[in-house]
This record gives structure tokens, sequence and C-alpha cells, in this order.
DNA sequence: AAAATGATGCTCT
DNA sequence: GAGCATCATTTTC
């Protein structure tokens, strides 16, 4: 797949982004990761979703264009990379779960002493924090080449597993089984299937 | 092995 | 003022 392939499955339809983003790969500087597991979050259909109660000012940048990076902060810890899907004005967003390290790994071993590298960005949490991604890094095209954060997309589409989103009370959508893993890669997921 | 808990702060009502 | 798209550590079976 190359860019403008993944761009527009993304500007069409963020259930398919979110397929199509597992096996792409994560670009910083020299730190690089095989992204394994992500979550599509829809608009005024899903109340799971950031976009579900309309535009604030922290969720806008999903309403902008498709292939941009939407960061929040969480539970006072902890910051989410989102990648943006579906056309301007029309709110949606993949949320990066889970990836495997592939370049940096003695960055990202020093950032998280002690951890296996199973477990190094096994985590929304925690790839962010191997990656040392948040605030300023909101809003970033993500599809251009070169940029400071980029995803190069997958050479070959995945298998993969689904099943219910992380985290989403009963009533919210936790019945949509709209969390992706790549089926090789189950041994670097945030947590085992439900 | 699983469940409970505390850390910690921003966003929206 | 409540509620989070979490994680690591501690506590309990």
């Amino acid at each position: 797949m190359i860019r403008s392939e993944l761009s527009a499955v993304l500007r069409s339809d963020v259930i398919e982004g979110a397929k199509a983003l597992l096996g792409a790969t994560i670009v910083k500087g020299e730190l690089r990761a095989m992204i394994v597991e992500t979550e599509a979050y829809r608009s005024s259909d899903d109340a799971a979703s950031h976009a579900f109660r309309g535009r604030t000012p922290r969720n806008q940048v999903m309403f902008g264009e498709p292939g941009r990076a939407y960061v929040y902060f969480n539970y006072g810890v902890h910051w989410m990379l989102n990648v943006t899907a579906h056309d301007e004005g029309e709110a949606a967003a993949v949320l990066i779960r889970a990836a495997v390290p592939l370049a940096g790994l003695e960055t990202m071993r020093e950032r998280r002493r002690g951890l296996p590298d199973r477990q190094l960005l096994s985590g929304p949490g925690k790839l962010t924090r191997g990656f040392d991604i948040s605030q300023a890094e909101n809003g970033l095209d993500l599809l251009s080449d070169g940029g400071p954060l980029s995803i190069e997309p997958s050479t070959a589409p995945l298998t993969f597993v689904s099943g219910p989103r992380v985290g989403i009370a009963v009533g919210k959508g936790h019945e949509t089984p709209w969390r992706f893993m790549s089926e090789a890669h189950l041994e670097w997921v945030s947590r085992p299937i439900a």
C-alpha cells in the first residue's frame, strides 16, 4: 500500500482505516515501530467517541483533514495517539494502542527501564511514552514524507482478529467489535482478547 | 492469577 | 465536580 491509498481509506471509512493501519510503521527520528493494535472511534453514532457530543477545543483536529495526529491527555497520566479519519467536518479517529519496536530500542528501553521488549509499546500510554509523543505532536500531518512524526503504510495487509474496545462502559458502545489486532503479534498487544 | 487501588490533571457540565 | 479510549503496584484468593 502506498501513502495515497492509505489516505483514501482513512478518508472513506474509519473502520477500514483502523484495519489498514495494522502493519504500518510509526516513524519519529530514529525510532520506528510496527502498529499491531488499533481501535476505531466514529462520530455522532458512537457514544464512546470524543466527537459524539460535537466539536470542542480538545477534539477539533478530529473534525479537520484525515491522516493527522490527534493527541490528547487522559487519566491525568497518559497521552493517547490517534490518526484522524473521514472528510473534513465529519469527525472520526483511530486510536493506536500497541506496536512492535523496530529501531531505536535502546532509547525506548532507557525511557522504560526494566520492561521486556514485548511490553515497551504494548498499550496506548506506553506507546506515547516510548516515542515521547505529547501535546506538541497534536495536529501533525502523519502522511507527509519526512515529517517530525509520520506513518509509512504496510506493504501487505495483515491477518487480524477483532474484539470489543477497551475501557468502554456498558451502553456506550462496548458491544461494537472495533478493536483490531494483528493475529501474528498477539504477544505484543496491550491485553489479551476478551 | 486476578482484583483493587492510587497516581494525577484536563475537559466538559 | 465528575468522569475519563491507562498503568504499575499492592493486595487478595
